[in-house]
DNA sequence: CCTTTGTATCGACCGTTATCGAATCAAGGA
DNA sequence: TCCTTGATTCGATAACGGTCGATACAAAGG
């Protein structure tokens, strides 16, 4: 999963436009975040306590059912901007701050840019 | 179309929970950006000379016909993310920096927070 | 073992959406 | 007024994506 790098590498969108390439990879990402469920997955995961949460912790705040959390968190997974891990019983998910924080690089110019740093 | 406004009244995902209002509005916007045609036009149009470009600029870059160009550009005007405005024969599209602005602020905690001053 | 509980995968249904050709509208010249 | 050019809207179609129930897998406890 180097979703990351490509992340990492795009100027941000005044600068210059992005390649055909770029985009679909950034466009990816943001699909990811572009479904109302997911995007709360997310701020679920990225505000919970010690920074992680299991799915259990999920699943309730919900009218879905399990599978369909699980497709999300899983499409959430493979745009790289979640990554899960078993101990025990459960899974705890947590989130990838440093994709995260591309993206935001990517919208606005002159903020975030130890981005310029990193692509380096 | 006050999206900017529910756009701007979110904290940063880490801070706390979006609810599902909040994601319902916010994923809108991102969705509008997972598709990587989207993705390109805004990028284009952000980076072109003098902050906006005309339709007859952004069609030649795909291998699109103009009704499909014409659609996505529609997507992105209802997500709040560009405007357009017709001056005698061509129509010139620009981005609406506020909102990537607040989209920004919403990923990463602290930064581009002028957003809290906004929303007040 | 077998059962229970937590989570993921599979297959199907169905609404949504990206795309096109054709038609339409808007502005400027001949 | 008509024709040309730029851009949108409309209608149709094919592909995609969110959701579910059923099933399968993984860990822990009886």
């Amino acid at each position: 999963m180097d979703l990351a790098a490509v992340v990492g590498c795009c100027s941000p969108l005044v600068a210059e436009p992005l390649t055909g390439e770029q985009s679909a990879e950034l466009a990816r990402v943001f699909k990811a975040m572009g479904d109302p469920v997911r995007l709360r997955l997310l701020s679920l995961i990225a505000s919970h306590a010690g920074g992680e949460a299991c799915v259990c912790d999920l699943t309730d705040v919900f009218d879905l059912t399990g599978p369909t959390i699980s497709h999300h968190l899983k499409v959430l997974r493979e745009a790289g901007l979640i990554s899960g891990e078993r101990r025990g019983t459960w899974i705890y998910y947590r989130v990838q701050p440093d994709v995260l924080r591309r993206l935001s690089a990517v919208l606005v110019p002159g903020e975030a840019t130890q981005n310029a740093a990193v692509a380096q």
